[in-house]
DNA sequence: TATACGTGGTA
DNA sequence: TTACCAAGTAT
C-alpha cells in the first residue's frame, strides 16, 4: 500500500492523464454540476439579464474581488453609467469616483478605455469574435472566456482561481496553479468539459461551487454534487489542493503626512494633489506625503521636530509654505505588495512664511516618536512626492492635458474626486 | 517568468 | 494578529 502511494506521486503526469481523460468521469462531472447549479445558484444583479455589458462590467469588478464587496459597486456603476455609450463618454474622474474604495484602480480605467474601443471600432456594441474581445484594454484570457461563454453562450473556457481549485482537486492535478502553463492546461481540460450548448451555465456553475462549496479551506465535500468522484476527496487530499506558490509578503514604506490647512481665500479647505498617470493609485487624489525613511530596516525613531521640518520643507518647494501644528494620527494601510506606516502632521497654510519654516519642536513632541522607524535622511525629503512650483499649474504640453497637480478642497469637493481608502480614512476625521 | 497592482473578509 | 485569500491583467 505505501508502494502504491509513491508510485502514486512520483508518476505525477501519468496519473493526471488518467484523471483528466476518463471520459465517464468528466461527463458526470458536468451533469451533476448543471443540475446542482440550477438548484443553487446566487441571485446576482449581474445574472438578471445577459446584456454583454453589464457581463463585462461585472466580470472586471469580480477580479480578485469578492462578490459582496462588488455587489454595492455593481448597483452605483451601472445606474451611473446604464449603457456602454454612457461610460464612454463620461469623464475620467467621473469613473474613477465611482470605483473608489474597490482597489485596482486600472481596472476602471482600462474599462473606460475599452468601452472608447468598443464605440469606435465596434459602434457601440460589445464584440462576440474572441479575438476581438481579446483585444479589449483590461480583457485577459479569463475574462474573455467569461464574457463570450456568460453573455454569448459560447464555448470558451473561463478559469479563474476558483475553476482551477475545483478542477485541481476533482481530477487530482498537483502542479502549481501560480504558473502560466498550469492555467493554460486547465483551459484545455475546462473547455473539454463544457457540456453542449450550456457553456454560460456551466462555467458559471464551475465558479459557483468554487465559491460555495469547493472552498479554499474546509471545504464542504459532503453536500458537494460531484463529491462521489472526486479524486482528491478520495483521496483525502483536498485540503493539500491546489498546490500554490506563496507570494511575497509586502515590503514596508514609512511616509510622513501633510494634512494642510487653508487660509484666507483657501479657509476651511484641505491641499490634496493628484497622483501621476501611472503606478500605483495612478491618477488618484491624495495628501501630500514624502518618504521617511531612506532605509525602512534600521535606525532610531526621527523625532516629530525635523519630521515636520522635512514635510514643511517639501511644501514649500511644491509652493506651498506652511507652518507645523502638529501630530494628527498615525495610519497603517497594506496594498498587495507595500505596507505603508503613515504619520499624518497638521500644518497651516502661511503665504509668507519663511523656508524653511521656523518651527520649534517642544519635549513633548519628540517623545512621542522615538519608538518609531521613521529614519529621515537630509535628502530623502526631495527625492520625491513634491512638485516644483513650476508644475503645480497647469501644462499644456502635457500629452495627458493633466489639470493641476495641487488643489485646494472642502468636504464638498471630494465628492467629485477619487481618494485611496487610506486617504479617505484619515479625512474622514478632518470635515467633521 | 516575475512583479506591480487595492481592498476587505476570514480563520 | 498574521496569513491567506477573491470571478486577473499588464508588462
Amino acid at each position: 500500500m505505501q508502494e502504491n502511494i509513491e508510485n502514486k506521486v512520483s508518476k505525477e503526469s501519468t496519473e493526471i492523464t488518467e484523471n483528466t481523460e476518463n471520459t465517464e468521469n468528466k461527463q458526470y462531472f458536468g451533469t451533476e454540476l448543471l443540475k446542482w447549479y440550477e438548484r443553487s445558484k446566487r441571485d446576482l444583479p449581474w445574472r438578471r439579464h445577459r446584456d454583454p455589458y453589464y457581463i463585462w462590467v461585472s466580470e472586471i469588478m469580480l477580479q480578485q474581488t469578492r462578490v459582496d464587496t462588488v455587489i454595492p459597486y455593481f448597483q452605483r456603476f451601472i445606474e451611473r453609467f446604464p449603457t456602454l455609450k454612457d461610460l464612454a463618454e463620461a469623464p475620467e474622474e467621473d469613473v474613477l469616483k465611482c470605483w473608489e474604495g474597490l482597489g485596482y484602480y486600472s481596472r476602471a480605467r482600462n474599462l473606460q478605455a475599452a468601452a472608447r474601443q468598443v464605440v469606435e471600432r465596434h459602434g457601440g456594441t460589445v464584440p462576440s469574435v474572441k479575438a476581438e474581445v481579446a483585444a479589449l484594454k483590461g480583457v485577459g484570457p479569463y475574462t474573455t472566456g467569461a464574457i463570450l461563454s456568460i453573455a454569448f453562450n459560447q464555448p470558451e473556457p473561463a478559469v479563474d482561481g476558483n475553476v482551477m481549485r475545483v478542477l485541481s482537486r476533482y481530477f487530482l492535478i498537483r502542479e502549481d496553479i501560480m504558473k502560466t502553463g498550469t492555467r493554460t492546461r486547465m483551459e484545455e481540460l475546462a473547455a473539454s468539459l463544457i457540456p453542449r450548448g450550456r457553456a454560460a451555465d456551466f462555467n458559471q456553475a464551475l465558479m459557483e461551487l468554487g465559491a460555495l462549496i469547493c472552498t479554499p479551506k474546509s471545504p464542504s465535500c459532503l453536500v458537494c454534487p460531484v463529491m462521489a468522484r472526486c479524486a482528491a476527496r478520495l483521496e483525502g487530499a483536498e485540503d493539500a489542493l491546489p498546490v500554490k506558490s506563496k507570494a511575497k509578503p509586502p515590503r514596508p514604506e514609512y511616509r510622513l503626512v501633510a494634512l494642510v490647512e487653508g487660509d484666507g481665500e483657501h479657509a476651511g479647505r484641505v491641499l490634496v494633489r493628484r497622483r501621476p498617470a501611472s503606478g500605483l493609485l495612478a491618477r488618484m487624489w491624495e495628501l501630500p506625503h514624502i518618504p521617511a525613511a531612506a532605509d525602512a530596516g534600521e535606525g532610531a525613531g526621527l523625532p516629530d521636530g525635523p519630521a515636520m521640518d522635512r514635510l514643511a520643507a517639501a511644501l514649500a518647494a511644491a509652493g506651498f509654505p506652511a507652518q507645523p501644528a502638529g501630530f494628527v494620527m498615525n495610519a497603517e494601510h497594506t496594498f498587495s505588495h507595500i505596507h505603508w506606516n503613515l504619520r499624518v502632521y497638521r500644518f497651516s497654510a502661511a503665504a509668507d512664511s519663511a523656508f524653511p519654516a521656523a518651527y520649534t519642536p517642544s519635549p513633548a513632541s519628540y517623545g512621542g516618536a522615538t519608538d518609531m522607524a521613521f529614519v529621515a535622511e537630509a535628502g530623502a525629503a526631495m527625492e520625491e512626492g513634491v512638485l516644483p512650483l513650476s508644475m503645480v499649474s497647469a501644462s499644456p504640453d502635457s500629452s495627458r492635458g493633466e489639470l493641476e497637480e495641487y488643489r485646494w478642497i472642502s468636504k464638498a469637493d471630494m465628492e467629485g474626486l477619487a481618494f485611496p481608502n487610506v486617504f479617505l480614512r484619515i479625512l474622514s476625521g478632518v470635515f467633521n
